[in-house]
DNA sequence: GCAAAAAGAAACAGATCTGTACACCTCAAT
DNA sequence: ATTGAGGTGTACAGATCTGTTTCTTTTTGC
């Protein structure tokens, strides 16, 4: 069984990482925000970026669980998995705290500085695009195209950010229609 | 005029901005690499924040003019000119020291510390839209359509960051054809 | 040639950062 | 009852960060 100490401390430094930043946030202040002592992060996670290994890990698996489960219990075709996988950001980038994604932003903060946490990044994203392409491949499309869902969803999240993006969402989703017309 | 060491100071601070994000690059680092003194950078900026905030304008009107003179001098219908912007994404992506897109690693990076820099990433992506309604209109196609082009244009600069997008890319431009199609 | 403006060098203040050391506490299993 | 693992609290080391101060040097306009 997890330590709750250990989930508690991931749970904490996830939000801080996401919402501020991964260099904006201090060991100190995600210490002072869990209420679990230094001494015992620092038995759990040898350094800042082991823990921020250990949060990204966690929050990809979480991630991958949440929708092979979702889409599993969603009747439908593939196709209208897609549209409400897509329809789903409307309430993701609205949520407290959003800050686009965390892998993108972890990729944008490591990208020369710590190779481990970027391949992890483009690990998720490359499961992300076998997903999709599973979700395709039920209905008979080409795989070929989860290569362009698969930026369409990353660009959302992005633009969601800087700009109230409802409409773009739902003009991606007329798109998307188009698109895997037969 | 502009003074040249200011310009060079820019120059400098957006390379490794770009490059190793904002929070992890130091002022001392800027300083250092550009060989000018840090006396004179604070002369030229007040603060860091202030240095981010010029460097961000600078990059945003750079970039404004580059793709309106490039877009004018190339001949062409608007899906064309639509076109080559996004096959102009291979060599972006394979440039030294990419790193996605300096906007979105702003914007990610200060969403909630610094409502400037968000704010000033939100008119750069505000004006692409524009910039890709007026191609749009030139063909006669609905603005709206320009409400997809980006988010694919941002997410495909997110994904190169962490795996090859070369067929990713070729695969959107198939799509384009496909969603421009009259 | 000279005065004024711009830039440089280097030390420093004060805050914050990661990570460690050390002494104490709590509590369950033996 | 004791032991040992896990947790706490705090102080600290040493590095790094932003920003300032002080003094000197260089450049520039007249």
């Amino acid at each position: 069984m997890p330590t709750p100490r250990r989930e508690h401390l991931l749970d904490t430094a996830e939000q801080l990482f996401y919402r501020d930043g991964f260099h904006a946030t201090g060991i100190d202040r995600i210490q002072a925000e869990s209420g679990v002592a230094k001494t015992t992060l620092y038995k759990h996670f040898q350094s800042k970026d082991a823990l921020i290994l250990a949060v990204l890990e966690r929050a990809s698996t979480r991630i991958r669980e949440e929708l092979e489960t979702r889409t599993a219990a969603q009747a439908g075709t593939g196709i209208q998995r897609i549209l409400a996988l897509f329809e789903d950001l409307h309430s993701i980038c609205e949520e407290n705290d959003f800050n686009g994604c965390l892998f993108n932003n972890a990729a944008a903060e490591f990208m020369y500085s710590n190779p481990a946490i970027r391949t992890l990044a483009g690990e998720h994203m490359r499961w992300m695009q076998a997903f999709l392409e599973r979700l395709l491949e039920e209905e008979g499309f080409s795989t070929d195209k989860a290569l362009v869902l698969l930026p369409m969803y990353e660009g959302l999240l992005t633009l969601a950010r800087v700009q109230d993006s409802s409409v773009a969402i739902e003009r991606t989703l007329d798109a998307l229609v188009t698109l895997l017309a037969p």
